[in-house]
RNA sequence: GCCGAAAUAGCACAACUGGUAGUGCAACUGAUUUGUAAUCAGUAGGUUGUUGGUUCAAGUCCAAUUUUCGGCACCA
């Protein structure tokens, strides 16, 4: 006899165990239709779903984003409903709802082509639109098997085997098709009505890279047809700051054949790129960092002994010459405990900061290189701390506050932290790394922050924290990272030393930490985050002085000439061309202001300023155009000042 | 590295089933001396990523290779 309570408190007393669907239908005709599944204690379950005892009980409608997503899992199996009727030999992997959609992996002879893709679209959308109902079946093991068996379901008969101590399985019927999941699904298909088959790749079943490489279709589906062409537009939208695109629309870089991997960084991205490096440089200085410089090529006896010899040879990039074997550094590390070591140091000179613009060459695989996001070659904003163990949470925090102070004024506030604990291929003791992974798990809660553990993903040597920003269309990258190192500077890795109160040698702790991460990377997401409109500070070219004709040459010159005196970066644009068509590539190459000269500013001594955007600021004499930029420059890249 | 797709002038793209590689913008030259998102006219520009093959004939078909794109695996 359950007593069941709904959202708005009320209560409803049924006889016997009663379904979602039914009590929506208790309540109105209207809520049944819209009702996708139910949640009963909290917890999603199918509408057919029987209600046995007392229970709060919230009817799922594709209002609720769990709706929606029941609705996006239901289409991965409409995705294999079709692709069964069109290709009968196909076997179906998994199927889960991602972010905005679903995927389903397959496996069979025939590539899918974009073409098929509309077709399969095509199918799906035909039979949710006759809202066949979906019907749910727990199916014992033996039955559960014999189905897949019955079909050739080999994926689906290994995913049964690998839940042993299951004994009843969730079927769902979606006419001559059937899947198994955990669920909950749609009651009927024709609550999908706005989905999309967006792409075709290959993925590893069960995501490992010695298993069978499958097909994978992605699809994406929303509650309506408009929320879906909402998000078609977005990417679109997003599309158009890719930074592969804005890199050569504005003339930053190029990649090159030649140099798979590797920038060519052109004038105007060279410059964007040392004023990013240039305000870190000062945020070394203020914080009390050391800057040196290491070589490029060093022994390959120093990266056995480091130990990414061992962990990464085969992404090293190596040289020989005189018969010694070198290797290109893929970190600076190595090379700071050098530095480190060129005199015996005291606990008194701890904490000691060791920074370098270090530039970094690993091998990555040919597949995953994208744009400046994944490259060969990179500068990263490195630093060693080499500190005492009670010294470890001053500096983590310190290096924490940098982290947020130098992205706020890059204008980033949407920053998701993670913190990796040890892997499995790894140097150093348990006990060492259990006094790791705590000091930095320490460090985070004292500050308040939220964070995701990822067990088993830190660096060989320590634990780490990682920061990390999302791209234009969602993909997220890594940026900053802190991570802390007892095991480099022993004595049978690289053997730092420092003498202690107690007149013995000591080996210091080391964190490794770095802000921006890699620049290249950085100033591509730089690139898509401001969509090229960069702030002042950061705009190659901060304003281009365009004159009206060529009698105002001489005074463009003059003026172009002090506000460089001043530090700004400026453009003359002479070209016999119209003012119009000037402003107009001007403003595609979204330089933040230009000023425009003519008779009248010439007589008077002033320029007339149009801000990106297309506002027209008036008239500024000299001191006030320095005034207005340098008040410009100032706010960095800050959302509010 | 794996799966799939793509590569044509500086850029964006075209060239039906194999039959003389085009268009727009940019560039260059000339005219125009111009007031806030495109002045007009002309000129030049390509061994169709590379190598090999099929064919009377290849941008187009086949093979290899390089790079790029979308994912997967990887990411010190």
């Amino acid at each position: 006899m359950p007593i069941i309570t709904l959202p708005d408190g009320s209560t409803q007393q049924f006889d016997e165990a009663v379904s979602v669907m039914q009590v929506a239908q208790g309540i109105g005709e209207g809520l049944a239709r819209a009702t996708v599944a139910g949640r009963v204690n909290g917890r999603l379950v199918d509408a057919s779903d029987l209600i046995t005892k007392d229970s709060s009980l919230e009817l799922v409608t594709m209002r609720d984003e769990d709706g929606v997503n029941i609705m996006r899992h239901s289409s991965a199996h409409l995705l294999g409903h079709a692709l069964k009727q069109m290709y009968p030999d196909v076997k179906m992997a998994i199927g889960p709802v991602v972010e905005n959609g679903f995927y389903y992996d397959i496996e069979m002879e025939h590539k899918i082509t974009p073409d098929d893709l509309k077709q399969i679209e095509k199918r799906m959308l035909a039979l949710a639109k006759t809202k066949y109902p979906v019907i749910k079946k727990m199916l014992s093991r033996e039955e559960a098997v014999a189905t897949f068996e019955a079909r050739d379901e080999d994926y689906k008969l290994e995913l049964i085997r690998d839940l042993p101590n299951e004994t009843e399985f969730g079927f769902y019927f979606h006419e001559e098709y059937v899947d198994m999941c955990v669920g909950p699904h749609l009651p009927h298909m024709g609550f999908v009505k706005a989905l999309k088959l967006t792409h075709i790749a290959g993925a590893y079943w069960r995501g490992n890279s010695d298993n069978t490489m499958l097909q994978r279709i992605y699809g994406v589906a929303f509650s309506d047809k408009q929320a879906l062409k909402d998000y078609l537009l977005m990417m679109e939208e997003a599309e158009k700051r890719d930074h592969r695109k804005l890199g050569k629309t504005l003339d930053l870089f190029h990649l090159q054949d030649v140099s798979p991997g590797m920038a060519f960084w052109h004038p105007k991205g060279t410059t964007l790129y040392r004023v990013v490096e240039e305000y870190m440089r000062a945020q070394l200085i203020q914080n009390d960092y050391e800057e040196i410089r290491t070589p490029l090529i060093m022994d390959r006896s120093l990266w056995e002994k480091s130990g990414h010899w061992d962990k990464f040879k085969d992404n090293m990039f190596t040289t020989e010459t005189d018969n010694r074997d070198y290797a290109v550094k893929p970190m600076n590390c190595p090379g700071h405990i050098q530095v480190f070591n060129r005199h015996l140091h005291s606990y008194r000179d701890l904490p000691i900061r060791i920074a370098e613009f270090g530039l970094v060459h690993r091998n990555e695989p040919s597949g995953t290189l994208h744009g400046l996001m994944r490259v060969r070659s990179f500068t990263q904003d490195d630093a060693h701390i080499f500190c005492t163990e009670e010294q470890i949470k001053a500096e983590v925090q310190a290096c924490i506050d940098l982290v947020f102070e130098t992205y706020a004024d890059f204008g980033f506030d949407q920053i998701a932290i993670k913190f990796s604990t040890r892997p499995e291929q790894r140097v150093g003791a348990d006990d060492v790394w259990d006094m790791a992974e705590a000091a930095l798990e320490e460090t985070l809660k004292d500050a308040n922050l939220d964070y995701v553990l990822q067990p088993g993903e830190g660096a060989f040597y320590g634990p780490k924290i990682e920061f990390q920003l999302k791209d234009c269309i969602g993909r997220v990258w890594q940026c900053g990272t802190i991570q802390l190192d007892f095991s480099m500077t022993q004595a049978e890795r690289l053997n730092a030393v420092y003498i202690g109160k107690d007149n013995e040698k000591h080996h210091p702790v080391m964190i490794h930490r770095a802000i921006l991460g890699s620049l290249e990377r950085f100033v591509g997401i730089l690139i898509e985050h401001y969509e090229g409109k960069f702030p002042t500070w950061l705009a190659p070219t901060q304003c281009v002085i365009v004159s009206i004709s060529e009698v105002h040459t001489k005074y463009v010159a003059e003026m172009s000439k002090n506000l460089k005196k001043h530090g700004f970066r400026v453009e003359s644009d002479l070209r016999n061309e119209k003012v119009g068509f000037k402003i107009r590539e001007h403003t595609m190459q979204r330089v933040p202001y230009i000023l425009v000269v003519g008779d009248q500013e010439m007589e008077n001594g002033t320029v007339n300023v149009r801000a990106r955007g297309g506002e027209n600021l008036g008239s500024f004499t000299f001191s006030e155009l320095v005034d207005l930029f340098t008040t410009d420059i100032g706010k960095l890249g800050r959302v509010s000042a």
